[in-house]
Order: structure tokens, then sequence, then C-alpha cells
DNA sequence: TAAAACCTGAGAGCTACTCACAGGTCAAAG
DNA sequence: CTTTGACCTGTGAGTAGCTCTCAGGTTTTA
């Protein structure tokens, strides 16, 4: 398989493909003749292992961490149930830390219902924003 | 005020508010002698008013257009209430997203609990996530 | 045989910072 | 009066995970 033809079979960019290449997640030979890649369907497979890891939160030196214990006869396995273990608790947070949000935003909505738009007088630059002091606790977002 | 001194009561990183500066959203004047910058209550405003809009989902592009807005004297307000709605639509469906993702996760874990961590053989790299095939609908992420 | 469609690697661009660098400035201590 | 240390300056690189652009080579199609 060429590049845009793995990318296809995969749903990916053939860009991410070339990345994922230069980034040593996908180890495909040369054709000889012409210098271009050639995927095998252990490549695919690879990949499409790269992008689930992915939608699950892993990163790209975890992911590569893994395929290469798995080139070496280690079972990667145990690593990933930490990662992934951990990967839960973050996406928890995640939520957590959203619902709080969303739950500041409409009650933001709801207050600037009441107030006037107000064209800024050098001193209030938007009432809407402005009035927003009272409710964020300083370290809500990202660590 | 110098850099410093409008970090510290902001309580942001120093490094951030010249970025800001860099970036348009802080027009502090010079002092004459020393070339420093000199921030005043304005550009504490301003600063204050980003920080909160960061933590609502505002982009610096956004935040910059707003305060320039303000600055020609134009109510910002009606922009603000619409990238605010879109932002909180975006926050559900972030939430929605997170929401399903974790269901995923805690299945699989527990149907994890039941398969052999398993030596890759060439074919299967690590059951644990090849397993995930069935359950990801291709496009659950962005867009 | 020529145009269209593909391939190549290297490098820049995206976001929102953060940090490192080399050199200039300033207040207080010796 | 000089040194020391803390501050200031702008520029440039680094972060993650791609995406896109570039110039140039190859292959396929008409």
């Amino acid at each position: 398989m060429k590049v845009k033809e793995i990318a296809l079979k995969a749903g990916v960019n053939p860009d991410t493909v070339r990345f994922y290449t230069r980034e040593g997640l996908l180890k495909p030979t040369r054709n000889p003749n012409n210098n271009y890649q050639q995927y095998d369907s252990e490549d695919l497979r690879r990949l499409r292992f790269a992008r689930k890891a992915r939608q699950l939160g892993f990163s790209l030196p975890e992911i590569r961490q893994i395929l290469e214990q798995a080139d070496d006869h280690h079972s990667p396995c145990p690593m990933v149930r930490d990662v992934f273990q951990q990967r839960l608790a973050e996406v928890e947070r995640e939520i957590a830390e959203l619902q709080q949000l969303r739950r500041r935003m409409t009650a933001a909505l709801s207050a600037w219902q009441d107030m006037p738009d107000g064209t800024p007088d050098g001193h209030t630059i938007c009432r809407l924003i402005e009035h927003w002091d009272e409710a964020v606790p300083e370290n809500s977002s990202k660590e």
C-alpha cells in the first residue's frame, strides 16, 4: 500500500500517515524502484490501533511505547491498563470540570437577561463578562 | 506598573503579560527613560477581562476583537453573547462526548477483567485495545 | 506524449502560552 | 563609586498533534 491507500483504509489524512511514520509508529519498507513508502497489513493494524488509542486519550509517545513493547514480544497490556485507568480518572475530572463550567455559564446567561448591553464607557468593557467576577474561583481550568 | 507588578495583580505569569502585549491585547505606554513597558489600571482591567474570557473558552483572537470593539466605543456585548452561546453548546457537546467515552471505558475495563494479557503474536498487538474495535463509531471525537 | 494525479522530505503554521537567551537598567550594599 | 542582584527588553524556541505548503520526482491516464 502507498500512503494514500493506507490512509484511506484507516480513514485518516495521508499527512497523518506520513507524520506517524516520521514519529516511528509505522515502519514501512521502501519500493527500491521509486523510493515510495510501502505499507503492509501490519502497518494498517498498527495505524488503526494508534487511532483507537488516540481516541482513548493515549499520547503518541505512549502509543509508540506500546507498539515497541509489542515489537519486542513483551506484552504491553499491563501498561495499557495502567495508562487506561489514569486516563479514565482524567476523563472523569474533565467531565466534572465541564459540568461546573456549564452550570456557571447557564447561570451567567440567565443573569445577563436582566442586564443592558451598555456601550463601554472606559471603565466597563463589557458588563456581561465583567459581571463574571464573582463566580470564577481562579483555578478551575487546566491546573 | 511594570510587567511583574501587573502580572502579580492579575495572578498571571509575567510572560503571559508580555505575550498578550505582543498579541495586541494590552497597549502599555513606554517609560522614555528606560524603555520599560508601563501598564495602567485600564490594562489591568483588560488583562483580568481577558483571563476571565479565556476561562470561558474564548480564543485570543475573539478576545482581541471584543477589546477592539470596546476601544471603538461599540458595544461588544451582542457579539459576546453570540460567542458565549456557541461556546455553551460546545461545552455541552464535549460533556456528552466525554460521558460516552467514560461509559465505553468503564465497559471496556470490566470486559478486560475476563481477558488474558496475551503476549502479542504478530497479529494482535494488544487485545485490550484491539477489542475496542466494536465499540468505537469512527467519528466520535472532534466533529 | 503530455497532463493530471500521485509520491518524496523538509519545514512552517496552528493554540496559548512558557522558558531560555543575551544584553540593558536600577536600587541598595560595600 | 562600583558591584551585586533583581529586574527589564525583544526574539526565538519548545510544547502536542497534526495540517498544509513547497519544490521537485514518478506514475497513470487520455
